[in-house]
DNA sequence: AGCCAGGCTGACG
DNA sequence: CGTCAGCATGGC
């Protein structure tokens, strides 16, 4: 991996085990939208709007000055050695199956407030529609950027949201989950400092983090994986439950702890294999066939 | 038309 | 400690 920064525009090269539709799309980030061009990604990073391109190894930025090319390289996680991520899962023989489909993954370095909030709203809901929460609530209280000819909404500040009611929430479709982010909100507004959390041990951050209403060891995981560096925070959803169940337990029922511990067994880095894992487990569909399966036959 | 979704809370054993 | 009904909403 190289750089180089060209006018306005940041280049890196050499960038491998990386594809960037993937990433913005699996779900781990939900505010990438493709750009008209068909290819490219439309964001805001930390209050930036950019617009990401990648051809080949490859990777665009723009903008960016010399002060954020740090920032969108770590945004991107372009440091890190997914070849030997990738090796690890391939020479797994419980996880091999998922490499064809979900080569490329990385796991972004988002905004901790962001992924917080954006994971509480993602409990029992699905993508697409936590995408569209997360979009009507940006447009509602976060700061309005006009870049590339379209109009861009940065993540609102902790503030905004805590001005909001939980009937402005409830407005924007977050159902049963409004109270629980404007609670965060004014907790964060107030002073908590989510930072503080990266260099606590992963069980204390759970801990520290469980006490958010709305927040439960799965959000808990996401927030820790996808925002503050812990990389061996290992969500466990129903995509990942049946993906475990089929790859780790050969489809025998298998428990919470259960899985816990064969997440620790593979290592430091067991969160971004998670990543894989969800990938596949949503690529092939995971689970559906067999449930349709034992669904009764409807009455004439 | 139902079932499902990157689960959590609060109540109750 | 573990279990579990109930939960808002809309995609498919």
């Amino acid at each position: 991996m190289e750089y180089e920064i060209s006018g306005n525009m940041l280049v890196i090269g050499g960038v491998k085990n990386f594809d960037l539709a993937k990433c913005c799309s699996c779900g781990q980030a939900f505010r990438w939208k493709l750009y008209r061009d068909g290819e490219s990604r439309l964001g805001v990073i930390r209050g930036r709007p950019v617009l990401a391109k990648q051809i080949g190894e490859t990777l665009k930025i723009y903008p960016c000055s010399e002060a954020d090319a740090a920032l969108f390289i770590n945004y991107f996680d372009l440091k890190r050695d997914y070849a030997e991520i990738e090796k690890l899962i391939l020479s797994d023989d419980r996880l091999s199956v998922c490499l064809p489909a979900a080569s490329g993954i990385r796991v972004f370095n988002q905004e901790p407030f962001e992924a917080l909030i954006t994971f509480i709203i993602s409990a029992n809901n699905n993508i697409k529609r936590i995408a569209g929460i997360v979009d009507r609530l940006c447009r509602r209280c976060g700061e309005e950027k006009k870049f590339m000819g379209e109009t861009l909404y940065a993540f609102p500040k902790p503030s905004k949201i805590a001005e909001l009611s939980v009937d402005d929430l409830v407005e924007i479709g977050a159902g049963y989950r409004a109270p629980y982010i404007l609670d965060t909100a004014k907790r964060v507004a107030d002073g908590y400092d989510l930072e503080s959390l990266r260099t606590l041990s992963l069980s204390e951050a759970r801990k520290a983090l469980m006490n958010f209403l709305g927040v439960g060891p799965k959000v808990a995981d996401c927030t820790l994986l996808f925002s503050l560096g812990h990389t061996d925070a290992f969500p466990i959803d129903v995509w990942i439950g049946r993906a475990m169940k089929e790859l780790f337990f050969e489809s025998n029922p298998a428990g919470r702890a259960e899985m816990r511990k064969a997440a620790e067994d593979l290592g430091k880095f067991s969160g971004i294999v998670q990543q894989y894992i969800f990938y596949y487990a949503r690529e092939v569909n995971l689970g559906k066939t067999e449930r349709a399966k034992i669904k009764p036959l409807k009455k004439p």
